[in-house]
DNA sequence: GAGCAACGGTACCGATCGGTAACAGTCGCG
DNA sequence: CGCGACTGTTACCGATCGGTACCGTTGCTC
């Protein structure tokens, strides 16, 4: 059989380059086993290519690792994009819909919780190449919430931020020992009071 | 060098038995620097002792890690039982001296957060033995906090120790990507609020 | 159609993984 | 004393780990 035949088995008609073939089997892979419990070979195989093609794409499983990280942020980043298109010009409804977006996410994602915490867990080590990337996102998803919330005009925009982010991280990680069952609800009640408490009335009937 | 010569160089008179020392010696790697990332050759080596005794204790690696997560659930009820004794009849301020204990660990443990957590991080498959140790602990300790909430006639007793709970686990995997800068007190008054909002008014100004 | 960069396949490397067999002490206890 | 339970040591097992050398094939470009 040949290269027609393995993409005819697949469905796929269009070609999807191998690295980022390579990316989504590690992505699946990492998210759902953890990282350190699935090997290179393993990720080169639910690519549907080998070791060899794995390796002349990225330097080492640390630094896949790291890009993996690094395309999930990318992802994040244009999910903000989009929910400022939605909603331009409020910032308050930005928030909240995030809220509701994180709280849907929840079940879909198979309780597998936040893969920059899980990675965080899983390479304690500073000088890991995915270190650099778990706190860049970290900081960068907090000051985003803040300026959103200093644009709202929220108060103590800051102190928002960082408690909306500990509520979500706590939701995450509670989701992978005690399941999922009414997070999401509170989730986004116990988010709510808190931008409530800051100031944020907000359109209660709303989503 | 004998026996007496190798307890001589480590300070140590009494004798601990092997499996306490592998006990603790595991507690300190897997808390460190995870557990996928130890071999059960260094835990025995940081035990002083070796495999074979190892493997007399522990029917496997995966018995070893329940029996490490069983242990530190041990100390827990332990922690809880002090905090009832220290503070007799008094139910609000048994929640809140747990506040302030789990805010003074965070900058005493490393910044690696909660063993249990961690381990449902790096096992996700629900039919590894520490999974059961992992519910058991996460269910136990909300509970506790539940019966503390309904004697203190704090409304809602079930939400507030979800509330708490979900606190608490935001901040111990935070404390693991951006560090534990500030987080002791704001884990403080997060928590304040929540039993504030709950009904518990509490002495302002104690500890 | 020639040249060339990328991809796939296989076989291999040293190291380490979890786990075990066999044997030599060493201890407390009757 | 002698017995049995426990501990320590060494050497080993098959499997898998991350990573590489080598070669054949493919497809795009000029």
């Amino acid at each position: 059989m040949t290269i027609a035949g393995a993409w005819a088995t697949s469905g796929k008609i269009e070609t999807i380059s191998p690295r980022a073939r390579i990316l989504a089997a590690a992505a699946d892979l990492f998210h759902r086993q953890g990282i350190r419990a699935v090997g290179v070979e393993a990720i080169a195989e639910a690519a549907k290519t080998n070791k060899m093609t794995l390796y002349r794409h990225f330097l080492s499983k640390d630094e896949l690792v790291a890009a993996y990280l690094r395309s999930i942020a990318d992802q994040a980043t244009a999910s903000w994009d989009r929910l400022a298109a939605d909603r331009p010009g409020d910032p308050l409804a930005q928030i909240r819909s995030w809220l509701r977006d994180k709280a849907e996410a929840l079940t879909t994602s198979g309780e597998r919780g936040c893969p920059f915490a899980n990675a965080a867990v899983e390479f304690p080590d500073k000088g890991h190449p995915a270190r650099r990337v778990i706190e860049d996102y970290k900081t960068a998803q907090r000051a985003h919430l803040a300026r959103l919330a200093t644009a709202a005009k929220l108060s103590e925009p800051d102190v928002l931020a960082d408690e909306l982010s500990l509520l979500l991280e706590g939701v995450h990680v509670t989701a992978q020992s005690l399941g999922t069952q009414g997070l999401g609800e509170r989730l986004i009640r116990m988010g709510d009071a808190m931008i409530k408490v800051h100031g944020g009335v907000g359109s209660e009937a709303r989503n």
